[in-house]
DNA sequence: CGACTTGATGTCACGTGATGACATCAACAT
DNA sequence: ATGTTGATGTCATCACGTGACATCAAGTCG
């Protein structure tokens, strides 16, 4: 992130990564597979969080409402690093290859939520149509929150 | 596609493309920013088609009727080729790198879709929830489309 | 204690993707 | 005949990504 922000992300070498966290380039491809890969190592911790506080919400809960859980989790885990949120979305939108990775990410958010929705009785296409939903709408306010002012959480 | 289909995407090198249509590789990336792109190629044409379309409805057409014209539109333009559809489909349904180019094509087109509809004098967010909406039923459609038996166009 | 696994890392070599600089050549206009 | 323009080729170069093998530290067991 630090050398992505301060040189932009296609002028940044792999081996220049490694080397500011003292390694090798060979040893990043062993804990990353790409290059793009770093920016997107929280990603699947967030799905994993937001699957389960779906999967907890009460069994009277509606599929909207369980999905709800799901991005109020999100919520809790990105507030705490809002700072870095807001850098490391700038550096995804200046690049299309970043973009490229974020939508595949988010799809399979979209689809880990839908599988989840199922898993609670929900028949299709509802719990896809649930799920996209849901994910439409952390798209809107996750962009209206990083461009916000100093303010809220 | 030809080689794509023969022997997978990543297995294809590009000099091997240019080489099947007499050139250089240095030539074929005059032509396609990308090894990927070149399955897009037409998706370009494709979403001025469909621009075209949505632009075209009659004024009276509610938001989603003119989103309807605006599939109809790809619909009677892939149907003209959907062996091709299906092949294409296949092969980058098989690489990740290619689903990733693939969803923001879509992405590129349901921005293209709402722009038309503000266009048009619809507001926001109607305008981009109609053109979200008809790429899904897009994206469906045409899932369900390549993987039919031989019937219907 | 010493020998033996195991996991993480480094080194090296290599193929491929992608780009810049320059040369060539045909088509065409004057 | 000359010069221009556009498309292509050639060459050099860099960065991404991977396989093969070496090394070294941490632990395990006889």
């Amino acid at each position: 992130m630090e050398l992505y922000v301060e040189r932009g992300y296609e002028q940044t070498t792999v081996a220049e990564i490694a080397e500011r966290a003292g390694l090798t380039a060979r040893t990043f491809f062993r804990y990353f597979t790409d290059k793009r890969e770093v920016l997107f190592e929280g990603s699947g911790q967030l799905q994993d969080m937001m699957v389960t506080a779906l999967a907890g919400a009460p069994d009277s809960a509606s599929p909207m409402q369980a999905v709800g859980a799901a991005l109020d989790a999100a919520a809790s885990m990105l507030g705490q690093h809002r700072d870095f949120s807001g850098q490391r979305q700038s550096v995804i939108a200046a690049n299309s290859e970043l973009r490229e990775r974020e939508l595949i990410k988010l799809a399979s958010l979209a689809a880990a939520l839908a599988s989840g929705l199922r898993d609670r009785g929900v028949a299709e296409p509802r719990a896809s149509l649930a799920a996209e939903a849901g994910i439409a709408v952390f798209r809107v306010a996750f962009e209206r929150w990083v461009s916000e002012p100093d303010s809220a959480g």
